[in-house]
DNA sequence: CCAGTTATGGACCGATCGGTCAACAACCGC
DNA sequence: GCGGTTGTTGACCGATCGGTCCATAACTGG
């Protein structure tokens, strides 16, 4: 009984959020979401509410893809070390570009309450994960039995955070692989048997 | 023969520097600078020249300061590994503040060219820095002579950005340190001898 | 103490900011 | 096909943006 909306509303968000990602929060303007998207700024304000809730939205959803993601990549591999080995070389893949939560993070964890928050929350999740999957390498007898899964899982985060970063900083996609191959020699060495 | 400065110029750009890395660069207006600084817009552009000229004189003060300052921290250092240790250790000191290049980086180089640039030689200088402390350790026997300074020296560096990451994304100081450490032991373990 | 020069500070500029709103468009149930 | 409801659009708002400019202040050489 009333006029239906002539967008998808994931379209929206995706368009939104890469321009949020490749200019920043702050360096983006309404009118670079509104060409962005193709919407007007009524149509985006009465979706999605102001410029903050928007942004909000779009790094909320792509906290939970990335986790899903990181969560089957992790279950799905046979052996635990290898899906940890892959958390690692993801780091490197993103080059140039970043990643949206930690370049949202850096440019406001200062200074936003709310992205702060959902940082720290994100961050927790992720070492959740890798810590549950640093146990069951070690049920497969991957990674040594002493190791405390929660703190080699933050470490390993850092590690890959690490790269995130050299590659935002244009570390050449060759150097940057390389140096994520060494973490992955030096941090989860094949087991010797 | 004319008004002398009323500022001493390196307590200005200390002042606006801390503005950008509290906020951003396109979250600072002009105003805040002038504030911060306690000088009029005039006096700000007649003595640096615009906000994007005054951000990046700031931007290279603070990487001509940090790498003299990790020159000086490598070479005093008895045992290079020492001086390699407190290079990842360091990571760990800044917390949510972050690292003023590093904030940067990740706000602006996907944009603003010249910090790209300012980036990229940054980041290079630093791990020809580390690469020949690297080397040193070797010299010195706390480093198997088989490994490559420089691929090495990029893997320390990320480790140390990683850790600059968590802490601004408000990882606690105890478990920043925490991995920190867990980075030593794991990086540049005692050597056996 | 005056002439010349530079520094200072804030009024001022056009542009753009995020956000609002009203007129109009498109659809559904009846 | 009509009334009611919601979506869409762009003109419009006050505020603030980065940047300019000028009247005035503060100093030095002569």
């Amino acid at each position: 009984m009333a006029r239906p909306r002539q967008f998808e509303e994931q379209d929206v968000l995706r368009d939104v959020r890469d321009q949020f990602w490749a200019a920043g929060y702050a360096a983006t303007s309404l009118e670079d979401l509104t060409r962005a998207s193709g919407l007007g700024k009524g149509s985006l304000y009465g979706a999605f509410g102001d410029k903050h809730k928007l942004f909000m939205r779009t790094l909320d959803d792509y906290v939970t893809d990335s986790c899903a993601g990181l969560r089957q990549n992790l279950e799905e591999s046979e052996r635990a070390v290898d899906g940890l080995r892959g958390f690692l070389l993801a780091g490197a893949l993103s080059l140039v570009q970043g990643c949206y939560l930690a370049n949202s993070t850096t440019e406001l964890a200062g200074t936003d309450p709310e992205v702060a928050e959902r940082a720290r929350e994100a961050y927790e999740r992720i070492v959740l994960l890798v810590a549950a999957t640093v146990e069951r390498a070690q049920r497969e007898g991957d990674l040594p039995a002493g190791i405390d899964p929660v703190a080699f899982a933050r470490t390993l985060q850092a590690a890959q955070q690490g790269l995130v970063h050299m590659g935002r900083s244009g570390l050449p996609a060759e150097q940057l692989t390389q140096v994520a191959e060494d973490f992955v020699a030096r941090l989860l060495p094949p087991v010797s048997r």
